[in-house]
DNA sequence: CGCGGCTTTGATGTTCATCAAGTAAAGTGG
DNA sequence: CCACTTTACTTGATGAACATCAAAGCCGCG
């Protein structure tokens, strides 16, 4: 972890108006001024599962995955954050300790900004206090919608999901580097490490991926798609 | 559905302070003159999916389920609320629909506020909307534990999980008469109809419930929550 | 009384986890 | 830089968990 000096301001932030584009500029100074970036290198943990919340996190470049363990020491990815989403936002306010951590995929730089100067925000502007009900919203529907979708598809169907999930919401392309290992492919799905790799490699018999190491290109999106949707 | 007229006033309502405890006399009146008191029906439907949100929602009286429904008609439950609960809080600021469908399993009596009303009171009154977004961590913290701990369990586990849920959350004793069916029992933990039939009568051979019908009868508790944990 | 939905049990096959074993790749210390 | 260790990846065999199909009893309701 390497918190940086030369910080870039906000206002030339792609990802500023998502959340704080109502803020007046006064405010949008408080934000800047509690605000830091760091930068974490590859599989370093960020946050730890208990460890109590006193900032507010978002992704600037990188790619985080969120877990928890269980009592027999097995992980569970929860889901992949990309750069834009805000990581704990849905947490943030419980005045308690994180329910998940937080390990980095990719070498990342995050903001943190100071819980105490978003708590002071909300209370003091209602309009932000509206976008951020708004967007925890959008975040919950999106937990709801990927549990309703994996309780109705088998490892065929959640492969298939993932697999678009990076080309589309992530790399915007059908060619990319998979940047998880085939274990954490099956904590995410919740299969394991061994029948994750078949249907990988059943995918790749089928001519539907061609794989090779952490090489995925997707040959038949299309299809990928019906899978996907249909079982 | 009928729209109670001799509406009991929130001052006495028990579930008043959970959320709109730091609000003053006006604007605990606007609240008040903003809310209407319906009833519905056993088996009654409340809300559909996509259905356009437009007030808040919480349960003085009765049980409902929350579910969403795929495109081979199947119903998957989200989740079961109580008393207390506030059902759509979570996917309510998002000016969008509501995601999953909601209906009665009893008899069940809602109060329902314009959520303009809610949304102003966000705006002008700090506290609340932090005890807003404080209450919406929480709800997402639930379901965040309820799906990991749901990944790790086979349907033992989720059948002991389910049965404790009623017998600590919903009725606080261990007697008790189930108010879903078989089938929609297997909704709630992802498992078909005959394999919850199963295993419900394997915990009854097993001397671990005694069940007639729809009523239940928890005689091992203690090895109950063993099941929930290891498996 | 007959129909439809709920419940239950059994038989059978599919899906998936587990165990085992081996190769490849990546990190580690001398 | 090389030997060594660990971790990741892969395939096969086997059994457990679960879905599906079928059939029958039960119960409430028009």
């Amino acid at each position: 972890m390497k918190i940086k000096n030369d910080i870039i301001s906000c206002k030339t932030c792609v990802y500023r108006t998502l959340l704080f584009g109502c803020l007046d500029d006064i405010e949008y100074k408080m934000i800047n001024n509690a605000r830091r970036e760091v930068l974490f290198h590859k599989g370093e943990k960020i946050k730890s599962e208990f460890e109590k919340i006193n900032s507010f996190l978002y992704l600037r470049r990188g790619l985080v995955k969120l877990y928890k363990t269980d009592h027999t020491g097995k992980d569970h990815i929860l889901s992949i954050n990309k750069p834009g989403d805000f990581i704990n936002l849905l947490c943030i306010f419980t005045n308690e300790t994180y329910n998940y951590s937080i390990s980095t995929l990719e070498e990342t730089l995050a903001c943190e900004v100071d819980i105490n100067v978003l708590e002071h925000l909300i209370k003091a502007n209602g309009d932000f206090a509206i976008s951020i009900v708004h967007r925890m919203g959008h975040i919950a529907g999106e937990i709801i919608e990927s549990r309703f979708e994996q309780s109705q598809q088998q490892i065929k169907g959640r492969i298939a999901s993932i697999l678009l999930f990076f080309a589309d919401q992530v790399y915007h392309r059908k060619t990319f580097e998979l940047p998880i290992t085939r274990r954490e492919f099956g904590e995410l799905i919740s299969m394991t490490t061994e029948n994750t790799i078949r249907t990988l490699s059943d995918f790749n018999n089928d001519g539907i991926i061609a794989t090779k190491g952490k090489t995925i290109n997707i040959l038949d999106y299309d299809f990928l798609w019906k899978i996907k949707v249909n079982g």
